[in-house]
DNA sequence: ACCTGAACACCGTTCAAGT
DNA sequence: ACCTGAACACCGTTCAAGT
């Protein structure tokens, strides 16, 4: 038994995160794993089953994370941000992570468990605004950073399509580490705020 | 003068609607205005530019919608909600548009317009919460509707990422015309309400 | 069960050359 | 300015064949 449909799906968040979306092909998880592109169909049917397994593990371990866990017992609302915030981490975890889970795991996977959860603590609607929400602001965070490796910024003018301005450079995000935290996590901050305020108020 | 940067625009946006971004190449849009693949780069540096222009076109009408123009004068939470509902139809007008525009056009282009008229009305979190939400909603409405046209549905289980119920099939949601209105619509509407509350309650 | 090797029908992009 | 034709270095997927 040379490799296992783990390995496979190891090898595939290591070449994702390496060398991203766009050039995470059959052909080079293939050959992280030293095998013929033939091999992997072995393991999993198509590329898409592939990044779906991929999207279950890069959200694996959100529900019971330290800092969730941290909140158990506090109101359902400080409960639900914090699955947010690990949700967030999780996602920016592993270069364009948010897009994999966003695309692949439209439904049948693994946040599947933490909409559950959330409905459970804000109800349908309420679970949903935060989980798109939360979705699509990782993603435009990873897409922005991406960009600013290239060097592809806009010159001058305040504007993005979200999550992140131009004010990356503010000293007062140092506790970034280079991997996309700072002011744009207060963007997101302020955004789940925003929507859990909306649902205390229709929910009284 | 045989083809304009428009006649490519327009006819990559036929490609898209009829085929799909997956099938939507630069060789099936070369052949659907008759010429070779070669050609197109005389118009368009390359294919992400292409779909940066495709975005562009398909949110352009957005802010001038009737539906929009009919708000003007209400209060600024009414007229984001007016801007919110015009932007998912919009999305919603052609296949895969959500995923087009919410990945090609990260930021310079033209949802800048329209986060800056949000912006004007509900302030940058506000704003960048309700973009976020629609683009995320109607990526997931249409990426479910895909998905039940090939039979891909899930047996049981009312889960989903969101957007879409089973419910689909219920008769209330019959004004639908086949496109993904009803019951998803009001789905999207009741986000955008949880978050234009949570937006009133903390600018009161 | 797990893998090889070769093939099929595609991609995006480049480039000399035509008019 | 706009286009052709051919090429380059890739894709995902299939399939007979090996062990």
């Amino acid at each position: 038994m040379r490799n296992s449909r783990a390995d496979v799906v190891a090898a595939a968040l290591r070449v994702l995160d390496e060398h991203g979306l766009e050039n995470c092909s059959m052909r080079r998880v293939a050959s992280e794993i030293g095998v013929q592109v033939s091999a992997l169909y072995h393991h999993v049917p198509n590329k898409q089953s592939l990044l779906a397994l991929m999207a279950d593990e890069i959200v694996a371990g959100v529900l019971h994370s330290a800092a969730v866990r941290a909140a158990a017992g506090n109101d359902p609302l400080t409960m639900a941000r914090a699955i947010c915030l690990a949700l967030r981490d999780a996602l920016l975890a592993v270069r364009d992570g948010a897009d994999v889970v966003a695309t692949a795991s439209a439904f049948h996977t693994g946040t599947i468990a933490i909409e559950q959860r959330l409905t459970e603590l804000v109800g349908p609607d309420g679970a949903r605004t935060l989980l798109l929400f939360s979705f699509g602001h990782a993603q435009s965070t990873q897409t922005y950073l991406q960009a600013a490796e290239f060097g592809a910024l806009i010159a001058g003018a305040g504007a993005g399509d979200g999550a992140a301005g131009p004010r990356d450079a503010d000293p007062a995000a140092s506790d970034d580490g280079g991997s996309g935290r700072g002011s744009v996590a207060e963007s997101f901050a302020r955004g789940i705020d925003i929507i859990l305020t909306g649902i205390g108020a229709e929910r009284p």
